[in-house]
DNA sequence: TGTGAGCCTTCCACTTACTGGAAGGTCAAG
DNA sequence: CTTGACCTTCCAGTAAGTGGAAGGCTCACA
């Protein structure tokens, strides 16, 4: 099967299946004419990278993925120790999103919202929380 | 102040500075020997850069929001829709993070976790779910 | 006077995971 | 025979920095 049909077959764009193809997760055949031609294991595969990628894996977490499952002896403690670190960086980055959020919703709060030119929520980005002299950190 | 200097001031590693420099976003004066020499109002500009980048603000928000900074003649309103705005994206993230985060947490309890090969992770990434074409699928 | 550490400079490359677009080949329908 | 939908490769760009090389400047110390 042509390109095409095999995205949508796995719900990814042709792009990034070519992509995919680049950094060696994919080797499909190819036609007489040059096309790249898609067994249904191709398919398979594409579609596991479809949902690891939606889940969250990076792709070199995807490509450990796929090794796993193609690894007739693997151990599922493997797997699992994967996502459970997943599910790790996830919580994570939800803690850091609700703080955000906390602190956006209270500067919003703060500010009167007319025609007037002063501004809480600017004189808090302006002002914000010094760190002491010194203390060099990257923030994230 | 040397860039070192500045950088412990605005809690931003001195690389950074230079490439808010690259993108404009500011321009500090040159001592006789070459270095960058940044004033108090540099350094404010900094820290109003490095609060609004970690409440996720990207690199253009934060240049409209630093021009209406220094915007004498603005209304608080319009600063307020631009954080009101971002509100919204942040939310839309942790939608989807905490939707990751509860199938991730669904196939972590599914998986027996030992020696044994059978993975329901892993069954679960390839034959997730299906676009309408081809096979047959659950909804989620 | 030299020297070494620790600053500073520029420039280039690399990161993630694609996405857009140009130039051109192939195929089926009308 | 042409048109339009596919397909191919290759190049470039995105966001927001980060890493490193090669070299200049400054200052304390011997």
């Amino acid at each position: 099967m042509n390109i095409g049909e095999a995205a949508a077959h796995a719900n990814l764009p042709p792009k990034t299946i070519r992509y995919y193809e680049d950094i060696a997760l994919i080797r499909p055949a190819r036609a007489a004419n040059g096309y790249r031609d898609y067994s249904q294991t191709d398919v398979h595969r594409l579609r596991f990278l479809q949902r690891a990628r939606s889940l969250g894996f990076t792709i070199e977490e995807c490509r450990a993925l796929l090794s796993l499952y193609e690894d007739e002896h693997r151990a599922s403690a493997d797997v699992r120790a994967v996502a459970t670190q997943k599910i790790g960086e996830v919580e994570r980055k939800i803690a850091e999103l609700q703080g955000m959020k906390a602190t956006l919703k209270r500067l919003v709060q703060c500010c009167h919202g007319d025609e007037r030119p002063d501004c809480p929520i600017l004189e808090d980005l302006a002002g914000g929380p010094l760190p002491e002299t010194g203390a060099t950190r990257a923030p994230r």
